[in-house]
DNA sequence: CGGACCATGTAAGTCGTTACATGATTGC
DNA sequence: GCAATCATGTAACGACTTACATGGTCCG
C-alpha cells in the first residue's frame, strides 16, 4: 500500500481535489495513515499521467480554482487490484516508546512530560473521533469499524498512560 | 528520532556488532521500531566516521569475524542530546485498516482472511513477549514498561479482532 | 546436501518530508 | 493588520527498503 492506493480509494467514492483529499484523510484515516501535500500533489500528477484519474478545473467564487480529479475505469481497476493484493505489515515507529525503553538515561520529569503530552494527544484524538461519529451517523459499517478501532485504541492508550503515570508517582514516594 | 539514536542507545548499554543490534531490536523494540541490515550497517559506518562509535574487530572460532562497536564520549553526548530533544509524533501506517476502511470494495472473505492473519500475528507477538518477560526478569523498570505496553496492546488488538470477526459472522446470518 | 544461522556490505530505487513560493478571501 | 482557510505546486534532501553479493559453520 502507498499513497496512490489511498487516493484511488477516496476518488472511488467521489471526485475530489488534492486539498479535499488531505482534509478527508485528516477526518478519517489520519490515526493510521497520513500524507502531506508534498506527497499528495505529485501523486495526483503521476496518476493522471498514467491514466488512473482525470483532471477537471473548477472555477470558484471567492476561492482559488480547484483541480477536481475523477477516477477512470483504469483507476478503478488498479484500486480493486490493490484490494486483492497481499496485505502489507503495519508500520509503527514510536519515538515515545524508544525514549521510555532507554528511560534510565533521562529524568523522570522528562518521561512524565512526554507521557502527559501523549495523553493530551489521545484525549484530543478521542474527542475528534467522537465528533466524527456523531456528525456522520450514516457511515458504512466498514468505516464505522475503523472509527471504533480509533476510539478504542485511544482509550487503551489513555488507560496505559494513566497507569504508568501513577507508577512513576509511586516511585517518588 | 532515527536509527542512529536507537543504535547509540543500545551501544550505551554494551558494545555490539551490527548483527547483535539487529537481534536485540527483534527481541525488544521490534513492535514499535524496526530496521533492516541495509539501514544498520551504513548507519554504523557513518557514525564511526563522525566519531560517535569506534570499531574493534573480534576474531571468532567457527564464526565469521565480528565488528564490535564501542560508543565514544562524543557518542554518549549525542545520545543524551537526543534524549533531551523534542519528542516526535508516532508514525503509524496500517494497510489492514486502510483496506477495512474501503472494505465495501472487496469481499467479506478477504476482510475475514486479513483479520485472521492479523490475529495470528498478535498471538505470536504475545507469546514472544511473554517469553521475553520470563527470560529477562531483571530488566529495568523502563524496559518492563514498554514490554507491558507490547503485551497489553497485543491483547487489545486480539479483543478488537475477535469482536469484529464475530460481527462479520453475524452479518452472514 | 540443504537450510538455518552467523556476519557484513553495497547499489539502485522508492517514497516520502520539509521548506519554499504564491496569492486571494474571510473573520476577529 | 494578522491569522486562518482555501488552493497548488516544486526542489532538495533524507531515510530508508529490496535485492544482490559473499562465504563459513552446524545440524539433521
Amino acid at each position: 500500500m502507498n499513497i496512490q492506493h489511498v487516493i484511488l480509494g477516496f476518488l472511488t467514492e467521489r471526485p475530489m481535489s488534492g486539498y479535499d483529499i488531505k482534509q478527508m484523510m485528516e477526518n478519517s484515516v489520519a490515526y493510521f495513515f497520513d500524507a502531506s501535500f508534498g506527497a499528495i500533489y505529485p501523486a495526483l500528477k503521476r496518476m493522471e499521467k498514467e491514466g488512473y484519474i482525470e483532471k477537471e478545473v473548477v472555477q470558484q467564487e471567492g476561492k482559488p480554482n480547484k483541480n477536481l480529479y475523477v477516477i477512470t475505469n483504469r483507476g478503478k481497476e488498479e484500486f480493486l487490484n490493490y484490494m486483492e493484493s497481499p496485505l502489507n505489515p503495519t508500520l509503527i515507529r514510536s519515538d515515545l516508546l524508544i525514549r521510555i525503553f532507554f528511560g534510565r538515561y533521562t529524568s523522570k520529569e522528562n518521561i512524565t512530560k512526554w507521557l502527559k503530552m501523549e495523553e493530551q494527544k489521545a484525549m484530543d484524538q478521542l474527542e475528534h473521533l467522537n465528533q466524527i461519529k456523531e456528525k456522520y451517523p450514516d457511515m458504512d459499517s466498514f468505516k464505522k469499524m475503523t472509527l471504533l478501532y480509533g476510539i478504542d485504541s485511544a482509550q487503551f492508550t489513555l488507560k496505559w498512560i494513566e497507569n504508568e503515570l501513577s507508577k512513576l508517582r509511586k516511585g517518588d514516594e
